[in-house]
DNA sequence: CGGTGAATTGATCGCCTTCAACCCTTGTGG
DNA sequence: CCACAAGGGTTGAAGGCGATCAATTCACCG
């Protein structure tokens, strides 16, 4: 493995910063680096997680599957961000599954490790609370949108969140590639409904496409849509 | 004035419980009871709170509003349950707003008084990041549910969430008390939908109603409804 | 180059929103 | 005590948005 914990750069990014020297070193000493090929699943709805996984690279869907069998993406995850505590802190299964939407790196840290650091280390505990804190507001926010938005609002500001989220490529289009089909799980939505909102935007020259990616030419106009302008 | 915390049994179903009888009484010596009668307003979204509140006594509904004016209801709170908690936590102003829905009595506790246990007390902290994650998980089954679900089985749904989670009156109604808006606020829908599935429901005899009350009469075939059978 | 899966477009249907009218309850002032 | 406003509840009807099914095109991969 080679990699530790101590100079990894992703830790910067998430509640892991706050850990001391030591803490760092148990963690490094026992996680487990994995890699996964694009579409492999990290974990299912409802299995029991012995442990959370730290993103190195790569992009993750995390969602949740209704008995009428459609999928709803909660939440994307990329580099750095840490996914799994939920259901750890709860000490439940997990509500959501993961499934690598890129080949991905990942550092899986056993529970364990990620308990002892909870009851001994009040800093690390406040931290990943303010990182619940703004999931669960994020999550809110999501609430009120499915309940009271079109789906052409909802399409332009789930293009607007990747946009700002992720890291855009050389060409300016989103850094995510998703397929239309994710799109439309993201936006709550039928596949056919996404995609004719996204050719009527093209159409408008608010955003372009090349196969799956996606670019935004007018962030003006898209803020528009986003507040049914 | 003259309760004490350390004696109040609402103190039994909430984070505070864990606390040392030490920063209870630290508590305790700062917090300010308040009433407020039903429809007052507690907070409102974009406020900054200067410390949460514990609900004695009465019911409250959190909820935010749309650019459309429409209100979405996120979350019920009544007896034991401690709201502003987020944004203290993150430190930033409120994202949702806070109105009674009966008359009601809270407990004010200073957001000083709260931090400090916050940074010594770790068995709190985690106590908090518990109760956070578990609203964490009920709000993405939330985003589910409000993007593939139809308004019928969101009204099933919500009347089940009720029933369970609050306290039945002597008749067997559902103890909380709100207006046709306020469900159809809940459910995400326009309130003359909600009515109308209000009234099918009633023709099929799994609910009765008596003016705003409602009374779960076929449990059963509620839950039928709520998994699309 | 065929084949497989994704993207796109068309057409239909039904749920839900919206507007409008009316009823019912409650509370308040004369 | 009554009348009347005021707000919530209920029902009707019209119209649109979005789901669904079907057919076609497109892109990529072996």
């Amino acid at each position: 493995m080679g990699n530790r914990c101590e100079n990894c750069i992703v830790r910067q990014l998430n509640s892991l910063k706050v850990l001391g020297k030591e803490e760092l070193k148990a963690i490094s000493d026992h996680k487990i680096t994995r890699k996964f090929k694009k579409g492999e699943s990290l974990f299912s709805e409802g299995e029991k997680l012995n442990g959370i996984f730290c993103v190195r690279s790569g992009v993750t869907k995390l969602s949740k599957i209704s008995e009428n069998g459609k999928g709803q993406i909660v939440k994307i995850a990329s580099k750095g961000e840490m996914i799994g505590q939920r259901s750890i802190i709860s000490e439940e299964q997990t509500n959501l599954s993961a499934v690598a939407l890129d080949d991905m790196e990942v550092c899986f840290i056993p529970k364990e490790h990620i308990m002892k650091n909870l009851s001994s280390n009040v800093e690390f505990t406040k931290t990943l609370l303010k990182h619940m804190a703004n999931d669960l507001k994020h999550a809110d926010t999501l609430i009120v949108n499915m309940a009271q938005k079109t789906v052409k609002q909802r399409v332009a500001e789930t293009l607007s969140y990747l946009d700002t989220n992720f890291e855009r490529d050389l060409d300016g289009f989103i850094g995510v590639i998703l397929t239309r089909e994710d799109i439309a799980n993201l936006v709550g939505t039928a596949k056919e409904a996404c995609i004719r909102t996204l050719t009527s935007l093209r159409k408008d020259n608010i955003i372009s496409t090349q196969g799956k990616r996606i670019k935004i030419e007018d962030k003006k106009a898209l803020y528009n849509i986003i507040q049914g302008i």
